[in-house]
DNA sequence: GATGACGGTCTTTTT
DNA sequence: GACCGTCATC
């Protein structure tokens, strides 16, 4: 048995599946066999330590991660022992704490998850609240800072205290009402999950005792983005047993921007002071080739472990970089690759095409689209923050949370049905006075003391019968489906989506797709099935979006997506100043560095194959504009590298901001950029569209604001530059 | 109260 | 070039 186990296993690798006892620190670098650690190190506890697999909890990132880890353990140790086994996200697990032990801290077992989403909404109540413009200050700002306090353990009160300045007063305010109106709705939101598990911890020590005797093995995947909660979190569950292992790869830190800390992995060494560190340095996953292109860039980062990875694999061939005159050239060279690699005998699912942001998948969508090549696009829009969906959602919401006025608020009007904004102010007021919920309220409405016109009475009364008739279980209605069904004939739902011509079918498709997800709940009783679907429903994430599980196709997906995946062939696409590393990353050494290792990490990604590109030109929010390649690639030696169409033409060179070759009239001539606010002493204030090179000038086209589209010579013109691009 | 036109903003990255 | 919030009009 134990050699099955450990065959195929490095000397490391053996080490970390077979430490016994007390704290471990896995760093593995990429493709050298973490997750097969994980999963070996589980079985080997099961196997040969005898340790039951309930007393085994894994702790992972994404939902997807987790999926597949059940998945391999499955393999490893047979269906009935790997279901026994408490894994799942950070989220998901803190989630099902609170559900079965928040009572005593004020946590309902019905709480709502709030999403982004929601999350700017009640944001924008809080401003509204406070008075504060949210035109001025944008509610996405207040988010941000809040989610960074709840990630550093800092609540309202303390922000408050440390509040310098006035915005930051300002923010610690937006901080408290945020939080009073979560609590009204009886909401937590992501933050709120795990630090309101440690909360619990703290205030009911049965609970975490409970856990910690139970869980006498944690695991600990992709620790290098765990924030500051969620290494508390499961240090505390891990403190009495000291049994906890943590796998990650400081390089492939990614997600500070949520907050996600290094320091963890420093913290862990000092926290656990015996701690045993295994590093896995040996990778499986690439050719040599590309090997030496991420250890060469990765080792310009000055704010890095050191460790270095070496491979016996081939060298395999040269990385391709490319430069495209735009993104749809981009796209097309890339579809040109595909359909060549196909020809060579590899597959859809072999290709990814990786990028910084989601909007750059739109040029490939296109260019795949026209050539018929199926793709699979991660991520962009997610199934679960579709409009239809989050609107019966919402409707679920209502029924299962009678505190949730977020979710009342969302839906009392759509389909419109002549509750107006006078109207739900009023219905608000009473609620207030009475102190209670939005849905509470209207079951006794008191048409008294609300004042408003008969009508919003009327439709107000109208709403309230839909919903109680939907709460109402004693039916033949007593599953989700069923539920489902009624909800969208009662409210009018199916008739409003029919009236949206343009996506009416898209839409009910969706519907459609959601009916399905909510049949899997259909052989539990209705309450229930509806609690376990709305938390799910809240933790899932892109990966888990139902629209995409195509099997044969190219994927489409962020860099970020990308960590703990790999493909044969990878695209690695806008490799631009600006783009990646992204502009805000620019100013601030350390998030270059972040900027770095997100490359790091899709570079690693590529078994055999890698495919660098940038454009010349790129669109961004419609307007066209000059690129600089990415500093990066310049990290990249050169005998790595096969470089195609490298050459730019003149003619595709209407920017002369970086060619000082050019001789042009130095003072006639200002430094103009596409994309540049200009002004005109006839024609006013205008955006330069487009800039074309003529012998010892430069033409300009430039749309004013009020006299439209102005071809002009640059040496006559005499434009003013407002604001540079 | 519903509807449609307009103008401003947005794009990092996600549990 | 999409989406959202705001405003004028019906």
């Amino acid at each position: 048995m134990k050699s099955e186990l450990l065959a195929n296993l490095n000397s490391r690798q053996v080490l970390a599946v077979t430490h016994d006892s007390g704290p471990l620190l896995v760093i593995a670098g990429p493709g050298s066999g973490k997750t097969r650690v994980i999963v070996h190190r589980v079985a080997f506890l099961i196997e040969q330590q005898q340790i039951r697999p309930e007393e085994i909890m894994v702790v992972t990132f994404t939902n997807k991660a987790s999926r597949e880890l059940k998945e391999r353990l499955k393999t490893l140790l047979g269906e009935s022992v790997a279901e026994r086994i408490i894994s799942g996200t950070f989220h998901s697990i803190a989630s099902k704490i609170l559900r079965v032990n928040g009572d005593p801290i004020g946590i309902k077992n019905n709480f709502s998850i709030y999403d982004r989403e929601d999350q700017i909404f009640v944001v924008r109540q809080a401003c509204d609240f406070l008075g504060v413009d949210t035109k001025k200050f944008n509610p996405s700002i207040f988010l941000t800072k809040i989610s960074n306090a709840k990630s550093k353990m800092i609540d309202p009160e303390l922000l408050q205290t440390a509040a310098v300045s006035v915005f930051e007063k300002l923010v610690a305010s937006v901080y408290l009402e945020y939080e009073k109106f979560l609590h009204d709705n009886q909401a937590l939101d992501f933050d709120d999950l795990l630090l309101q598990a440690c909360n619990l911890f703290e205030k009911v020590p049965q609970v975490l005792s409970n856990i910690q005797h139970r869980i006498k093995y944690l695991l600990v995947d992709e620790f290098q983005d765990t924030n500051l909660v969620q290494y508390k979190f499961a240090k505390q569950i891990a403190y009495e047993s000291q049994n906890i292992c943590v796998v990650g790869d400081p390089d492939q830190s990614i997600y500070s921007w949520r907050n996600a800390d290094l320091k963890n992995i420093l913290n862990f060494q000092k926290d656990f002071i015996n701690c045993t560190v295994v590093k896995l340095v040996e990778n499986y996953r690439s050719t040599s080739n590309i090997l030496d292109a991420s250890q060469a860039l990765i080792n310009k980062n000055n704010n890095r472990f050191d460790n270095d990875i070496e491979t016996n694999n081939p060298e395999g061939a040269p990385i391709e970089l490319y430069r495209a005159d735009n993104e749809y050239d981009e796209a097309n060279k890339i579809v040109e690759k595909i359909v060549k690699l196909r020809n060579d005998g590899f597959f859809y699912e072999n290709f990814a095409v990786t990028y910084r942001v989601n909007a750059q998948s739109r040029a490939f969508e296109d260019a795949f689209i026209r050539k018929g090549i199926p793709y699979k696009l991660i991520g962009a829009l997610k199934f679960y923050q579709r409009r239809e969906i989050k609107d019966i959602i919402a409707y679920m919401r209502i029924i299962h949370n009678s505190n949730d006025d977020n979710s009342m608020l969302r839906v009392i009007n759509v389909p419109p049905r002549g509750i107006g904004d006078r109207t739900i102010a009023a219905l608000r007021s009473l609620a207030n006075q009475k102190g209670s919920s939005l849905r509470n309220t209207l079951v006794d409405l008191d048409e008294e003391m609300i004042d408003i016109r008969k009508a919003g009475i009327k439709s107000l009364i109208n709403f309230q019968r839909i919903v109680s008739g939907l709460i109402d279980n004693s039916f033949s209605q007593n599953n989700l489906t069923n539920l489902l069904d009624k909800l969208l004939s009662t409210t009018g739902y199916q008739e409003h989506i029919k009236g949206d011509i343009e996506h009416a079918e898209e839409r009910w498709e969706n519907i459609g797709e959601l009916r399905s997800i909510v049949g899997q709940f259909d052989d539990l009783e209705r309450d229930e099935a509806l609690n376990r679907f709305l938390d799910q429903v809240a933790l899932v994430t892109a990966e888990d979006d139902p629209s995409v599980e195509i099997k044969s196709a190219v994927t489409l997906i962020t860099l970020h997506q990308t960590k703990g995946l790999e493909f044969p062939i990878v695209f690695i696409v806008g490799l631009e100043e600006g783009l990646l590393p992204h502009k805000r990353s620019l100013d601030s050494p350390e998030e270059l560095e972040e900027e770095r290792r997100l490359l790091y990490v899709g570079i690693t990604r590529a078994i055999s194959h890698l495919h660098l590109s940038w454009s010349t030109y790129r669109t961004i929010f419609g307007t066209t504009t000059r690129t600089i390649r990415s500093q990066f690639l310049e990290n990249i030696p050169e005998r790595l590298l096969h470089i195609s169409n490298e050459h730019i033409s003149h003619s595709e060179y209407p920017s002369f901001r970086n060619n000082s070759n050019l001789k042009l009239h130095q003072n006639e001539l200002m430094d103009i950029n596409v994309g540049d606010k200009v002004e005109h002493f006839k024609f006013g204030k205008g955006r330069v569209m487009k800039t074309i090179l003529r012998p010892g000038d430069v033409e300009l086209i430039v749309v004013f604001k009020v006299n439209g589209i102005k071809h002009l010579l640059s040496s006559v013109a005499k434009l003013k530059v407002l604001e540079e691009k």
